[in-house]
DNA sequence: CCATAAACGAGACGGTACGTCTCGTCTTGTT
DNA sequence: AACAAGACGAGACGTACCGTCTCGTTTATGG
């Protein structure tokens, strides 16, 4: 479940210490923000040696990834709704996916694991797998069913059809340049549909 | 020009130094990457103080913003091509910003302004002010012309407009999700051409 | 009066903090002992960054030497008691000595110093020349004032002699085979003077 | 042999273990030096789990104090020369130790052995009881010996004789504050024949 | 045409955190 | 039960930078 990739041996590995490290990460991202969070600060909080943290992950962000993926373990055999109506499963989908991005507690660990992955090629192949993959594939999925519902076009492409969706709410939450509004969630929706339509 | 706004006199200001200072950073930033950017490194490859930094930018990020502005100054009176063809025309203009995103010299500054930018609501305005606005503001200027034109819907959303071309390639490129091809940016067009047409 | 080589600019050197650091330092000598004494304990003592220990000092054993240094400043022109009579003088120099070495508050820190002293040729030299070099030509005047008048054969070896007075003292002291007592003492003198008498 | 006064069951002991321990600990003083000498170098080098060195040694003084007595095993029966003719028996004796002293392969370990002497009483006590005991009394024997023969004053302190022989070289040696010579060895014996003929 | 006040280069300062190393203890199989 | 292996909490190491603070030294008017 850990991202670094230099485990010595697994099964020595103390299961109390990485929950610890883990829950003192989230604590201290929460606390003082991403920019203050240090190892050695995890560390103490943690009560756990710093070479623990540096036996088995391979960087801060690699521990951030894991704090954060640790707390949506269960979420593993996720299937969006499907009442059959597209347009309404999309808007629901997204209005709930802007309220998300705009939950205060959600800001601070998403905005840190962000950073880490944009300047962390290796750490966003493991993002992409551990999080991101199989939630896009739940997402492919309900389109793969609307596709086959002939409320799609058969040849639409589904990774774009994702970007067009999620992309936009992505850039605004990022770099803040617009609020993320449920109107706002429902025009995406609209337009991937328009754009989408057989 | 500069981001700072403690500016104690600005005409005492050193030029030289300013100029030594931008281009250090920009230097900096190509050689060793961002992460390790240090404005104790700024300074010393600039020749100048410490204390010159701080006086004149309120921190790393806004000494980034400035050593990227200062490189595209020149491009005050910009303006999109229009040809009449909006399809055309946006498809170029898609392709070359695609293209630019996939220049390696492009890379390290302009990831190192996102991840200040990301963290500093103060400098994303500045960065939105001074860069991202005017250049937003001409695309706009040209999907206003094809609007007139009768090729885009009278009432479309423009700002939406420019997040479902470019924000698709700003994911992509930020978070490598995948490649950015020119095929890629022809389906970004088509796609909102056919969710705006009239 | 440092020990340190590399001082950058002596001029620009806190004389606040230096102080500070050599009070530290021996403060924590006595209170915790060498072995457990750390330059990360004494800078936090002395309320100063390590880097400043690191910019002036070349180790742990130079502070500690620049530690005792300062305690022993006052003392350049010494001049050992001249009665005329060199057994008395020698053997009241001595008994002083050997109550010296049994002194508690002596023990620590000199312990120390000769620790540094011996794995640190370098430290050594700055030692001798600092310290043990003036109280040795002290020392060495008096035997020679003997010299001239005949209580010494002309041909004496002073250094030899030192050797032979001081030697055995500080071996018993270092390697604590046997108690210093002032008998001891006078033996000593007793023995040098049969071997040296013209 | 070895120091350690806490063997759980010294039948246990593995004597591969223990002599692994002992060739790591005198390779590593000689190729590393003392100051970086460290528990977890010397069992790394042995191939041996660091528990079995703290299970079977108090202190890494321990360790070397063994290391050296396990090369100096056979010395046992030591006895020093006796021609009958004190100074020349003397003499070549100085000049050997003398030149022992100055052997660099002599160096490392020794030095090392006395810091831990220095600093660890019980140590000492180990060392003079183990080593230096039965070396001095062969020395006072041949001293005896001298006596009974008329040749040194049937009172002397033979002790205090051995200390005005070994100190000042022993002296010399840890401080190294003035070369080893044979010429200073036969000085030496001269003094102290001076000081103690009848 | 100076004087004078700022900005300047240099870099020392008190700090924080880094990533590494070693300590001495504890745990897990193996022999 | 001792062993090799090595994870663990702890904490010092020496380095890199942080942002602030003197230091002289330019430099650029404005009296």
């Amino acid at each position: 479940m850990s991202s670094g990739t230099r485990h010595p041996d697994p099964t020595r590995r103390s299961e109390r210490s990485r929950q610890a490290v883990l829950r003192a990460a989230r604590e201290l991202i929460a606390e003082v923000g991403y920019a203050k969070l240090s190892i050695e600060g995890i560390a103490a909080r943690a009560g756990v040696g710093k070479q623990t943290i540096y036996r088995w992950w391979r960087s801060k962000g690699a521990v951030v990834l894991d704090a954060i993926l640790a707390l949506s373990q269960g979420a593993d055999g996720i299937a969006l709704p499907d009442t059959g109506d597209i347009e309404a499963d999309l808007k629901a989908v997204m209005r709930a996916t802007v309220a998300e991005f705009a939950d205060p507690a959600f800001e601070a660990p998403i905005r840190a694991l962000n950073m880490e992955i944009a300047i962390d090629p290796e750490l966003a192949a493991q993002y992409r797998e551990k999080l991101a993959g199989p939630v896009d594939e739940a997402k492919k999925e309900r389109l793969r069913a609307a596709q086959r519902a002939g409320q799609l076009a058969a040849d639409a492409d589904l990774d774009l059809a994702l970007e067009l969706l999620y992309a936009p709410v992505y850039q605004r939450w990022l770099l803040r340049t617009a609020p993320l509004t449920p109107e706002y969630a429902d025009a995406l929706v609209d337009h991937l549909l328009k754009a989408l339509r057989p």
